[in-house]
DNA sequence: TATTGTTATACTCTATAACTATA
DNA sequence: TATAGTTATAGAGTATAACAATA
């Protein structure tokens, strides 16, 4: 992997740095994606909502419009299937629900309800209140850079990857 | 972005910005974590290994020494039975090998051998360069910023979420 | 024929429960 | 009796394969 040409000026992240970080990043997606921190505010949102569900709510909620199940599963980063099953449940309990595609009739976007909404904002809000409280002894300038980098390097590696995943790329 | 309220000094973390950042942090930790990065990445270090096997080649290259099964379940966040089931197919691949724990006879501290040691090497060199390519085109300050804050973000968000896990604190 | 979505099935990772050995 | 680890089993989450409907 990673091909560097020699004499490259830029790359100075060191082996021992990326070794400090490494278990840092683990445990912060673990405490992210896993259990705990996603667990508690869905709990607060709504004690019947699992996991992969309010993954699709909030996908619906930061989209701000109706999305068809490739649209869910693409910015998910899962596959249809996943969807379709999450969907119809959430369906049942009345969260989200289908519309009309005019132009498509092979998809049904679906949009959140108002409780789906609702249920949405309780769980961003949530987590939005746990990230102020770990921020909360920052120095201003730090958080705003820790936002922007965050943000720009999650862009930049997303990127990357899909890059790298193009058929044809020869890399795999 | 940040709308902030003029003389405001605390959590001026707003809505808006979770809902750009969550996506992307959810994104990337996908990345990192399911198939992709993780993969490539142990795949040319040894293409037989899996996710959770290098896992704990890495977590126990970045200990530098023996460490129990319990230590290796803490660090990675997972229950020991799902360790030793992972130390055992690595001992079959001469990548670790128990020693003696003078003592504790309960315990058989695990180590890296050489051909552990390499493999685990070979996995960090692979993301390490992954990481330069994305943070290649960065002035050299906000590679700086990035590594500082994002260490400092995920050791003060894991320090509180064990807070909030401690029982008796009456959150749950 | 290509695309969108669904149904049915299987796999990976991790957890819980019951047990053994040493402290 | 408490602790470290193991064995056996179960569950959550997601993938793959085969199919249906519309473009």
């Amino acid at each position: 992997m990673s091909p560097e040409s020699p004499g490259e000026p830029a790359p100075d992240l060191s082996s021992e740095d990326l070794l400090a970080i490494l278990p840092r990043l683990t445990r912060l997606s673990s405490a992210l994606n896993k259990g705990r921190l996603v667990d508690r505010a869905a709990q607060a949102a709504d004690p019947s909502l699992d996991r992969p569900a309010v993954g699709v709510l909030v996908t619906l909620l930061a989209a701000g419009e109706p999305l068809r199940i490739g649209g869910i599963a693409e910015r998910m980063q899962v596959v249809g299937p996943h969807i379709t099953r999450q969907v119809q449940a959430l369906e049942r309990r009345h969260l989200v629900r289908r519309v009309d595609d005019p132009h498509d009739r092979r998809a049904r976007p679906i949009e959140l309800t108002e409780t789906g909404d609702q249920t949405a904002r309780r769980y961003v809000a949530s987590l939005l209140g746990w990230f102020a409280e770990v921020l909360d002894g920052w120095p201003q300038g730090d958080r705003d850079d820790l936002l922007r980098l965050l943000a720009r390097f999650a862009d930049d590696a997303t990127a990357r990857l899909a890059r790298l995943e193009q058929p044809g790329n020869g890399e795999d």
